[in-house]
DNA sequence: AACCTCCGGTGAAACGATTTAGAATCTGGA
DNA sequence: TCCAGATTCTAAATCGTTTCACCGGAGGTT
């Protein structure tokens, strides 16, 4: 039966009081919580007893205020509204649950602001350690999160002096297969979509795209840019818009988006605006999400493997905890171009 | 620059060591951080620089075990793959960070035992209050977070008796307004495709299509149900292959799906398997994602407000921990069929 | 009988921040 | 010189849990 304390003051029950109505003292209880094994069974059933009557909730402050150390990760996502990075959460969340932690998912949504709050908050609440994928990842204050003690996985981003783990995808390799299988295809005229472009897998994926463009021998201004406010689906039919807008002879005919959400918007405002894809415009995406290939012309887009990535992550900071040996690495992982109708089909 | 203390104890700065080096009482340290307008300008400065000066991190354990509260809410989500429950997420976010407040999300995954974790969790950190998604409404440990003063307000979901608050939308009135649109275009063999029975929407919005084909004076055993083990593009696809399983004569021309993640399966695997939307299969989904209308074929949906749904639950709750004169509110939104190509094109 | 070893249990001292009462110091006017 | 007001100080208590040195008794060994 669920005790109800005297109006007014429902100060949840302590250690104190188990002791008190179990009849033990203090320590015995804190015993009965952290070494189950070291209490008598009758002794231990009784303050079990006590602390279903009482209702008590261990106090996880003062647990973590006296031990130095909490049982939580977090995980610091760029776009919480992008399947990309609930596909790498899921993968997080596997390690995590493995090794008994909870993890705590928050949104930057990529706003600088926003991650400085989400991460200072993690900071003081001393969590065994963060992963993150930064807005920006040569952010002062992430050095400053490992500098002070706070272990940190940087996911799907690499960093040049590394003094962190990071897990990522090559991104420059990815540009490159995306815009390798355009030129394949014949396009002479293609369109880069992405921004902003303080974001770095942005700017990666556009360098990939340049190399192969050049490497082909193709004139760069054929290459052109089309850099959007952020990479959402809104953004990608506000590109086809502009798309439409350009002279039929500087007008590309096929497009390589910097991720799936840009390349599902381009692709949705190119066929309502009556065009066909890829007769009108071939399309490239990135990620391959899972609604890639549901697309009203199945996708054609650069694949990581999300998960993998997030599970790895999720390893090496574990480690990281863990091993006071440990040794900063960095993977990086090899993307896929999967082919699918948005640059193979008829017309 | 960074102070690296001596190699091996990289134990943190507390106030008392901030105090010292300031050169100022403990007390004066605490009004900096609490009540600076107390505190002079130069005391304040010399204090903020002692704090950076030894990378200074506040212990929230140590402040939210001495006052009683934290800075944080939580909201549990269903599944986090889900583009709606981000979208409801993204709702909380915007109340909580208008209320100055650190959200968490956590993802349940549609497990019991991973929200029950996720939920005494919480409850040890003693967050603010908790904004969930339950597998299952009715689930005991829901009511005893509240009886132990945290508050839960229930989203997208209602229950009966309640002692909570909750925002929802009607769900039952969802499914017949898909069911009518179906029976309005002349369908007389319909499929509703959702699972697991487990999971109250499906439940719900499977109860308005009964509803719905009943009242129209259609046979009941003309409404078939094809259960499926989850909610997901995956058990979608398995979904479609199962119909087409079915002998001709009691195979459905139409199927509404328990959400869109489902019917976007169903969608590819009926066109894949070379049959036509809505020609061979009239397809209707629930919730309106973002990607329904980016579909293969435009998906007709049941539109929810999901950012709004969010935001309301998220002002409930502050309500509920800010106003001591607090009542219980359950808000139901209603659904609205936004009519596509899925249910409208031609074959 | 004296000694040792376990086992189960005790009680006080931390952990770091906040709060408070009451006293001390400083500033600039009257 | 003295006072009012602002600012800071000292010292101590408190939040709830964990940890650790210690203790009493049961049982075995010499």
């Amino acid at each position: 039966m669920a005790i109800t304390p005297a109006a007014g003051s429902p100060r949840s029950a302590s250690v104190k009081d188990v002791a008190a109505t179990a009849g033990v003292s203090l320590g015995t209880v804190s015993n009965v919580l952290n070494r189950p094994e070291r209490v008598s069974r009758t002794t231990r059933e009784r303050v079990e007893r006590a602390m279903a009557d009482l209702g008590f909730v261990r106090n996880e402050s003062a647990r973590s205020l006296r031990t130095g150390s909490t049982q939580s990760l977090a995980y610091v996502m760029l776009d919480a509204g992008n399947p990309f990075f609930t596909d790498v959460a899921r993968g997080i969340e596997l390690a995590a649950e493995a090794a008994g932690l909870s993890l705590f998912l928050c949104n930057s949504d990529g706003r600088s602001a926003r991650e400085g709050a989400h991460l200072a908050h993690l900071q003081q609440q001393r969590v065994q350690g963060i992963l993150i994928t930064p807005v920006d990842p040569d952010d002062p204050q992430i050095d400053q999160l490992s500098e002070r003690g706070t272990p940190v996985v940087i996911v799907d981003r690499t960093r040049a002096g590394s003094s962190f783990c990071s897990v990522a995808v090559d991104d420059v390799l990815g540009g490159r297969l995306a815009v390798e299988h355009l030129i394949d295809a014949g396009h002479k005229r293609v369109a880069y979509v992405g921004g902003p472009e303080s974001i770095g897998q942005v700017r990666d994926r556009g360098e990939g795209a340049r190399q192969a463009w050049t490497e082909a021998g193709l004139p760069p201004e054929d290459l052109i840019t089309l850099s959007c406010e952020a990479p959402t689906v809104a953004a990608g039919r506000a590109a086809g818009e502009r798309l439409v807008g350009l002279p039929a002879r500087r007008r590309p005919t096929a497009a390589f988006c910097a991720n799936d959400l840009i390349a599902l918007g381009l692709l949705q405002q190119t066929i309502s605006s009556g065009r066909t894809v890829p007769g009108d415009l071939a399309i490239v995406g990135y990620d391959d999400i899972e609604f890639a290939a549901a697309a009203a012309v199945p996708l054609t887009s650069v694949r990581q493997p999300r998960q993998d990535l997030g599970r790895r992550a999720a390893e090496l900071l574990l480690d990281e905890v863990g091993d006071p040996a440990h040794q900063h690495e960095q993977v990086v992982f090899t993307p896929e171009l999967v082919a699918r109708a948005s640059t193979l089909g008829r017309p």
